[in-house]
RNA sequence: GGAGGAAUGGCAGAGCGGUCGAAUGCGGCGGUCUCGAAAACCGUUGUUCGCAUAUUUGUGAACCGGGGGUUCGAAUCCCCCUUCCUCCGCCA
């Protein structure tokens, strides 16, 4: 969430930014300004009670020590009186805080500056183009067709056993699909991030400190006997791992990767767009995180997305590099890249990554600091890229590469499969 | 799942009803000494929220795993929860 000192030292800048995201927070704002106007008087009435608490337990210690007892009975009387009102105040405290919170939690992250405004993501900015979209001539099969042609992924086995957006990998499919995890990351760690392995549920707290929680727990699976959430993202349980965390400036920065599955339930979609492996509830990920100085956060947004790009070339997928506009930009992130390969049969761009810089969002919500040089004490940023995700990856993969009988493989992903066709 | 034990500042570790935000040691920071460094010595050392202050800083409140309770007063006593350790059982 947006900080309370970012609000208070410039409202209107505030709710200007929020209007490139389409957000009129004009009404919030205002109802924030007034909550915390009247929680520091509360505090002040509070804190003066305390303090005149706490002098005449004071003067009853002492009174007893001194053995004059008929004193310090005198003014419990008093100390009674004043314990009961400051209970009263902290209540009236305790709430405001709470509404205050609450008010706080409903305001998307400011976008970048340099952020456009737009409609939709028909307004997003394509920044860049890799490769060439080969114009084939005789008819490409859809990758589900492929799939099921060399009997490497089974839809309608997943929906026997679970449900729909559960595919059953098989074979080649499976070993392939276990390739290209390991070959991300390996590429990862060569990079410099180290491996992670999370749970794969986690906690209400930590659905809140990533921004799951509270707007859009429907997108969760959840397990109500326990009350874990099944992740979406590894981005959750990783970057959590820092939640109430004081970081020291020399740690900094912190670069992890995960793979993980992810579960989503996906509510509200429907059609052509599910098709295949083009949405699942389940998938595979591997995602790369960084905690960052906020001096360096940018430099850092960028090199992750020079380094996903990496991953594309070496597939050998033509890619385009989309910068969202703010009506597309996600309630958490302040600038997000996306990423998008061409599947050649559905002719169509598959986003596989996203990469985000959510400077102080997350890490407000989280209570992720760190002790910069000055000694002073800072909200660290957080930011995260998929590299990549597996599903449409895959699609484009089978697409792109089939020939009449086979499917060829990328040789960058030869050695992690052991075979260079799928036949 | 059953039986015990523990949780204190960056770390180690005292405190078991008032003067405790908390001894002591280590670490960190600043200084003295030195050509410089080490050693030694001296000083300093958390987080959050108010208020005052241009900065520095001063001051009030809260925080000893989390939440309740007893008491004028709780790190200290009681209850609940969480986590960790030891033992037993079960188990990939």
């Amino acid at each position: 969430m947006l900080t309370l000192n970012a609000i208070k030292s410039d409202p209107e800048k505030i709710i200007q930014l929020l209007s490139v995201k389409n957000f009129d927070a004009k009404n919030i704002i205002n109802q924030i300004l007034e909550t915390d106007r009247l929680r520091r008087e509360t505090q002040q009435e509070l804190d003066k009670t305390l303090a005149e608490f706490n002098e005449i337990s004071r003067q009853i210690g002492k009174y007893i020590k001194e053995g004059n007892k008929e004193l310090a009975d005198n003014i419990k009387e008093k100390a009674d009186f004043l314990k009961t009102k400051s209970k009263e105040i902290s209540k009236q405290l305790s709430d405001i805080e709470h509404q205050l919170d609450e008010l706080l939690l409903k305001l998307p992250n400011t976008p970048h500056f340099s952020v456009h405004k737009g409609n939709s993501s028909e307004d997003n900015e394509i920044v860049c183009s890799y490769g060439d979209i080969v114009q084939f001539t005789n008819r490409l099969l859809p990758h589900w067709e492929l799939a099921s042609k060399f009997k490497i992924i089974d839809f309608e086995l997943g929906s026997k056993i679970t449900g729909t957006g559960f595919p059953v990998y098989k074979g080649k499919g499976a070993k392939l699909q276990r390739a290209l995890i390991s070959f991300f990351l390996d590429k990862a760690i060569n990079a410099g991030y180290t491996e992670i392995q999370p749970p794969l549920m986690v906690n209400e707290a930590s659905a809140y400190g990533t921004g799951q929680l509270p707007d859009k727990d429907e997108q969760m699976y959840f397990v109500p006997l326990d009350n874990f959430y099944l992740v979406p993202t590894a981005e959750v349980p990783v970057t959590n791992i820092y939640r109430n965390v004081i970081l020291k400036y020399n740690e900094l920065p912190i670069k992890n990767v995960a793979y993980s599955a992810c579960f989503r339930r996906e509510a509200g979609s429907y059609g052509k767009d599910v098709r295949g492996l083009n949405r699942l509830h389940q998938f595979d990920k591997v995602e790369i995180v960084q905690i960052q100085h906020p001096d360096n956060s940018y430099n850092a947004l960028n090199e992750m997305v020079e380094y996903v790009a990496s991953l594309l070339k070496d597939l050998q997928l033509p890619y385009r590099i989309v910068r969202l506009c703010g009506a597309d930009l996600s309630f958490t992130s302040a600038l997000t890249y996306d990423f998008e390969v061409y599947s050649a049969a559905q002719q169509k761009w598959l986003e596989v990554s996203s990469v985000s810089n959510f400077e102080t969002f997350q890490a407000n919500r989280m209570k992720l600091k760190f002790k910069d040089v000055d000694g002073t004490t800072k909200l660290a940023h957080t930011l995260n890229g998929s590299a990549l995700a597996l599903p449409r990856i895959m699609s484009a993969l089978l697409e792109n590469n089939q020939k009449n009988n086979s499917i060829e493989i990328p040789e960058a992903i030869v050695p992690y499969t052991g075979f260079n066709a799928i036949d």
